[in-house]
DNA sequence: CAAAAGTAAGTAAACGTTTGTTTACTTATG
DNA sequence: CATAAGTAAACAAACGTTTACTTACTTTTG
């Protein structure tokens, strides 16, 4: 038997990911990834059922996994909130920052209706990959320390200015200066800690 | 002369908004559109050059013009800090609530290349609409009552949780229990002012 | 321990559709 | 009846996918 050449399976999902980031998800299509990536359009038919399929697992596997796995790294469910939230959010910007065509797809998710519909899919069969973002944030609510919001809410307070703040920090990539500093980043972390907790000192 | 329908130039708005927010924009052709909208292909033509032209115009003026528009309702520059961002978001919610298609359109704006460039673009030319935001700012900034962040920065910690809410909406319309009340869209704004506050008092 | 057999990996070229757009024509009103 | 609005039908090009075939490697066999 003919082995598999891994090289080529690594392609179309690089090049696929590649095509999506320049030139948009809409303007993908199965013949101009099998000519850019040197191959014949049947061979993507061998790892993939078709085109919706490639996508999906492009977006599951290759950004949300990914991007899952990226940000806990080195996370603790009993973090202090300000030093759990810094953790995520330097674990974040960190993955999308060597990884632009991943993040690129990510936004997707949020518009295409493919893309949405298996991410919800995804979250329901892996039974909430961010479990241990879930137990932190609500140990900090039974300790008083933060607004008693739902997780979801949750997400959209402490994560959404981050995901703004990757799209700002790539847009200023080919200006003369980057807006996005370390620095900056910071602090829009902490402000957006401040704003999750119940009683400020300051 | 025979003189235009405008009945029909409103229903390729209309169908082309609800084709994009129901099977995505990578999923809208120009025959699809004339087919659903009961006209021939050709009359999309006289009103647009191209598709480009009509995903463009249908973009800038359907959705951004008139979000612009609806948010700044009521605004005024000398408002207290607080006061003016419930504003804004409240004007935005009510905006999308109603208009659920031309969000979903919105949130392509982040993704498609196309859209996003003449995002730019737009913003080039009509030099800056959020003025009055951006004036609102600097005059909290200088008053030294929130942090001196550049407003790009501003605008992902300020507005990026209320669209991630807004879809957060659209998601539990569908399901028994609406996560997204009035109540808590109120709290999650004063959170969201609450972490640019330079110093709070509680 | 080489050569033949078996087999999945991979290809080139084509399949029928659908795409964006246009041509040639008809319709309705000032 | 002049003229722009509008149509039906068609255009080449590109689409997702498949067919028929070749290639390259493992395994079996003499």
């Amino acid at each position: 038997m003919r082995p598999k050449n891994t090289q080529k399976e690594q392609a179309i999902k690089d090049i696929a990911l590649k095509i999506i980031a320049e030139e948009g998800l809409e303007n993908l299509s199965m013949q101009k990834l099998a000519k850019e990536a040197n191959i014949s359009p049947r061979t993507i038919y061998l790892k993939y059922t078709d085109k919706d399929d490639l996508l999906i697992k492009l977006y599951i596997e290759e950004v949300i996994g990914a991007y899952e796995h990226a940000i806990l790294h080195g996370f603790k469910e009993d973090l202090d909130f300000e030093r759990g939230i810094q953790l995520i959010w330097t674990n974040a910007f960190a993955f999308f920052k060597e990884r632009r065509e991943a993040f690129a797809l990510m936004q997707y998710g949020k518009s295409s209706p493919l893309l949405n519909k298996s991410y919800q899919e995804h979250q329901i069969e892996e039974g909430m990959f961010f479990k241990p973002i879930h137990n932190f944030l609500q140990f900090h609510i039974k300790a008083k320390r933060i607004k008693p919001f739902p997780i979801g809410v949750y997400r959209a307070l402490l994560f959404a200015p981050l995901m703004d703040l990757v799209n700002e920090y790539f847009e200023y990539m080919d200006r003369p200066k980057q807006l996005i500093t370390s620095k900056i980043l910071k602090e829009c972390c902490q402000a957006v800690a401040q704003g999750a907790l119940l009683t400020t000192i300051k």
